[in-house]
DNA sequence: GCCAATTGTTTTGTATATAAAACATCAATA
DNA sequence: TATTGATGTTTTATATACAAAACAATTGGC
C-alpha cells in the first residue's frame, strides 16, 4: 500500500501524533484550540482531545491566555537544556574552559555551528565584572560574528558558497561582511592566522578571542572563545598571554576529541 | 482500584511513555541503551524498542557515541526555543526593548524568574561593541545577580524565606549575598529604590541597570535590564538618561500587561 | 572456544486505544 | 428568544497497539 509502511510497523501512533502536536504548537505564533489542532493534524477531535489531555497532564502543554487554547509547557524548555548539557563536547570542554577562565580571569565560551547560527553550548563567567553574560543555548547569526568566522573556517569554499546561498546578510556593524566574497575573506584570514582577535580599539568596549577546536578527522567542530571588556584586557598581554592560553585550551580539547595535528 | 485512574481513561499510553523516555534521557548524564531505558521505565524491551524507534524517526532521539545507545535529539532544542519565543510577554516587550536599545545604544534584555534561576527571554544587542552577548534561554542563579534581586522583589518575606530554604548560596564575588538576611537586604534596597544599578567603579568592566515589570495585579513578573561595558556608559548620564529611559520602557511594558499603578 | 547471560529484533494472540457518533455546551445571528 | 453552527466531552464497537515469548546476535567469563 503506502510506500513507507514497510518499516513503520513499529511506529507508536500515539507518540508520533503527540510529538507532532508539540511541533505544530512550537511553529504556531499563538496558542491553538483543540479544534484547530485537530484540523492541523487532520485528526478527529476526540483523538486530539486525548493527546492534548495527556500532554497537558505531563506539562508539555499548558493553557494559553484565552480559554480552551494551549501552548508549549515548561517541560520542553527543560529538555532543551538537558540536550545542551548532554552534548559530549560540553562535558569534555567544561573543566578546561573553567580552568581557562581561572587563569585569565575572563569569561570563556564554547560554541558550535548549527545551520546558519552559532550555538553556545556552555560558558564560564568571569568572577568579577557584570558585563559578560552566560550564554548557554543562545544562537546568533554566524556570518556576523568572529566566532562564526572561526567555525566557518572548517568549511570548504563550495560549502561556504552553499552556506551563503539564499542567506540574508544585513550589516550589523560597518565591519560586517554582507556577501559571499567579503565573508570568504574573513574566513580565509582566520584560516591563515588560526584565530580571530577583535580588540576594542575599533569597536568601543569589548575584546574577544576565538580559536577553533578540531576533532579526530581534523575538522573544525567547535570554537573556544574568550571575551571581556577592554578594561579587563591589556592589549600587550592579549597577544603575549591571553591568545596563547586560549590556543592551548582549544588544542587540549581537540586532543581529547582525538585530534592529532599540531596546529 | 487506583486512586488516580478515574480521569486517566483519556491517557494515551504511547505518548505518556515516550515523553517519559525523553525526560529520563534528559536527566541521564550519559546516553542509554534500549535495555537500560526499558528497565528504568519498568517496561518490556519490545515496547521500549517501538517507542525508541518512533522517537528516533522523529529526531527527538539520536544515536549516542557508543553503538546501541541513545540521547536527546536536536528537535527538543527547537521546541525549547519555540517555547521561549511563544511567551506572551516576549512578544509584547520585543519592540519596546529594541526601541530602548536604539535610543540608548546599549544591549537590553528581558528576563523572568523560574524557580531559583533568572531565565532570559529575549535580548537586543548593542549595534556596536563585542562584549554584550545575546542570552535568550540562559539561566543564571537569581540570588547572585542584580536582575535576580529585581525579580525577587515581587516576593513577600515569607516567600523569600521559602526561596532561600535549602538553597546553596556560594559567593560568586565578594558582594554576593550568601544568606537569607543579606539577600533580603539587597531585595529590600531594590524595593525602596525601584531599580538596581551596578556600576563598574567597584567591579571592573561593566555596568547594568535592572528595573521590574508589573502585571495587572501589581505583581513583579519580569525585569528589564540594560547592560554594557563601562566605556559605553557615562556615569553622569547613567542616572540622568539611561535609568529614566529604562524605567519608562519597563513601565510601558507593564501598562501593556494591564498594570495601572504609577511606580 | 564454549557456555551463559544479556541485548536487540521479530512475531502473534489478546487486551486496549481509537474514531465515529452521540451528547453537551457555548456564541453568534436573526 | 430561538436557531444554527461550532466546539469540548463522553460513550462504545472495532480495529490495532501491545507484551510475552521466540529468535538472533552479541558479549563476557572460565
Amino acid at each position: 500500500m503506502s510506500e513507507s509502511a514497510n518499516h513503520d510497523i513499529y511506529f507508536v501512533p500515539g507518540l508520533h501524533r503527540g510529538l507532532r502536536i508539540l511541533e505544530i504548537l512550537g511553529a504556531a505564533k499563538t496558542p491553538m484550540s483543540l479544534s484547530e489542532i485537530a484540523r492541523a493534524m487532520d485528526l478527529s477531535r476526540s483523538s486530539a482531545f486525548r493527546l492534548v489531555y495527556t500532554l497537558r497532564q505531563m506539562e508539555f502543554l499548558k493553557d494559553g491566555e484565552q480559554k480552551n487554547t494551549y501552548t508549549l509547557g515548561a517541560k520542553v524548555l527543560n529538555l532543551g537544556f538537558a540536550y545542551l548539557s548532554n552534548q559530549p563536547i560540553t562535558k569534555i570542554a567544561r573543566p578546561l574552559l573553567a580552568q581557562l577562565r581561572d587563569t585569565t580571569g575572563v569569561s570563556t565560551h564554547l560554541s558550535v555551528l548549527e545551520g546558519h547560527n552559532v550555538l553556545y553550548l556552555g560558558s564560564h563567567q568571569a568572577r568579577t565584572g557584570f558585563v559578560s553574560n552566560m550564554v548557554t543555548g543562545t544562537r546568533v547569526e554566524a556570518y556576523a560574528t568572529a566566532i562564526g568566522w572561526c567555525l566557518l573556517s572548517g568549511k570548504s569554499e563550495a560549502e561556504l558558497a552553499a552556506f551563503c546561498k539564499g542567506l540574508d546578510m544585513p550589516p550589523i556593524t560597518k565591519h560586517t561582511p554582507t556577501s559571499f566574497q567579503t565573508l570568504k575573506a574573513r574566513v580565509d584570514q582566520m584560516r591563515t592566522d588560526g584565530f580571530v582577535v577583535s580588540h576594542g580599539f575599533r569597536e568601543p568596549g569589548g575584546s574577544s578571542i576565538a580559536v577553533p577546536v578540531w576533532d579526530q578527522a581534523g575538522k573544525v567542530v567547535a570554537c573556544v572563545n574568550l571575551s571581556g571588556p577592554d578594561s579587563g584586557f591589556d592589549f600587550d598581554k592579549l597577544k603575549s598571554f591571553y591568545l596563547p592560553e586560549t590556543k592551548a585550551t582549544a588544542l587540549r580539547i581537540s586532543r581529547e576529541l582525538g585530534y592529532e595535528g599540531s596546529n
